[in-house]
DNA sequence: TTTGCGATTGACTCGTCAGTCAATCTCGTA
DNA sequence: TACGAGATTGACTGACGAGTCAATCGCAAA
């Protein structure tokens, strides 16, 4: 046989997936064309199917791979015996560092897939609802504790809590939020603080 | 002269434009064909091109004449002279009337402008980001007042607030969340609570 | 060195659909 | 009633881009 090593052909892909995003991130997902992820991998144009069956698995697989990494981060941090509080800056830390790192990765994830529940969100509803589902338990399990208040449904908290990280995210990809360098870490405190103690001073009139 | 009657043209535009929202709705706007929504309406193709320049013009006049009121909407709470909890959950209150109201036209609001940033978002960044410089004039003022604590820029708290509203919207309409006859009022309170009291039970130990 | 199979190439096909346009209709005016 | 401007029709065009495929390359085993 004349099979090519496989470490090549994963680096081939990989190579594919990492100029998908740069592309993605730059011209969106519809507006790109598929020449155009061949163009920035320095590849044919064909070999893009040679790697993947279509566009859209392309980006199907850049967000499970990265939404899994982060739903196995949640759970871990579910699992651990920490405050409620705790455990929500640590998932929000986690996205917000995930943006960090790699802030075109994230721009795909979440403009392309997790606020385009219409097209490719709709496919990938379970998954992402999953995220909601292990913040709710999180807040669930706080109320029985007592730690939190329980008048407000474990989901909308969730919702709530994940939206506003999301928000923020959207913020600094659209330039509508300054995203100096230690934006990042206060943004963490900013969030936790606004969705865990509100926005009231303790004891102000209302 | 034999222009027709020019309510009549305003009807048959207004026609369009409903059935547009209907199909958006439904189908999505990149999904949806112009036919579809020449034929939702009962009116030839051609028809649509007497009354728009181009499919995107529709979503754009959906958008705009809503948006705008929203912005109105806004502005008077603004101008008024209530505590920033209660602006707060006058805003919350009438974004999520509309919802209540017209489910469809908020959906493709949400899903079509507001959460597409890279499509159809990025013309309407401005008048998108006027909404959030409101809410943050609002939060700004609280915290002159000592209403509000002010170790959260009103940017971060401005996002996170309606960032948690849209994220709730978004559960009702993809069906993450009940939403079931009295869950919009309990939702405004629970927001504007989740937001401005957070999740912690006053005195419990973190 | 030869052989063969997977890797690689890029020109081409094929379906889709936004937008055009010439023909036809309709209604208000004279 | 006759006229004409605007309303309405829907078949057609043109561009675009995803996906195909036959040809070629190049590595690894024999």
């Amino acid at each position: 046989m004349a099979t090519r090593n496989p470490q090549q052909a994963a680096e081939k892909r990989r190579l594919i997936l990492d100029a998908a995003i740069r592309v993605f991130a730059q011209q969106g997902f519809h507006t790109c064309r598929v020449s155009d992820i061949a163009d920035e991998a320095g590849v044919a144009y064909g070999l893009v199917y040679h790697y993947f069956r279509s566009k859209d698995e392309i980006l199907d697989t850049l967000f499970l791979e990265r939404w899994d990494v982060l739903l196995a981060a949640i759970r871990e941090v579910d699992a651990g015996d920490l405050p409620a509080r705790a455990k929500l800056h640590a998932i929000a830390s986690f996205i917000i560092d995930s943006y960090h790192h790699d802030p075109d990765l994230m721009k795909v994830i979440i403009v392309e897939v997790t606020r385009a529940a219409n097209s490719f969100g709709r496919r990938h509803l379970g998954k992402i609802g999953e995220a909601y589902e292990l913040i709710a338990d999180i807040v669930a399990q706080a109320q029985t504790d007592g730690e939190f208040k329980d008048d407000v449904t474990p989901q909308f908290a969730a919702m709530a809590f994940y939206g506003a990280i999301e928000q923020v995210l959207t913020g600094w990809i659209f330039d509508l939020l300054p995203s100096g360098a230690g934006d990042y870490d206060q943004a963490k405190a900013f969030i936790v603080e606004t969705i865990c103690s509100g926005l009231e001073r303790p004891g102000a009139a209302a």
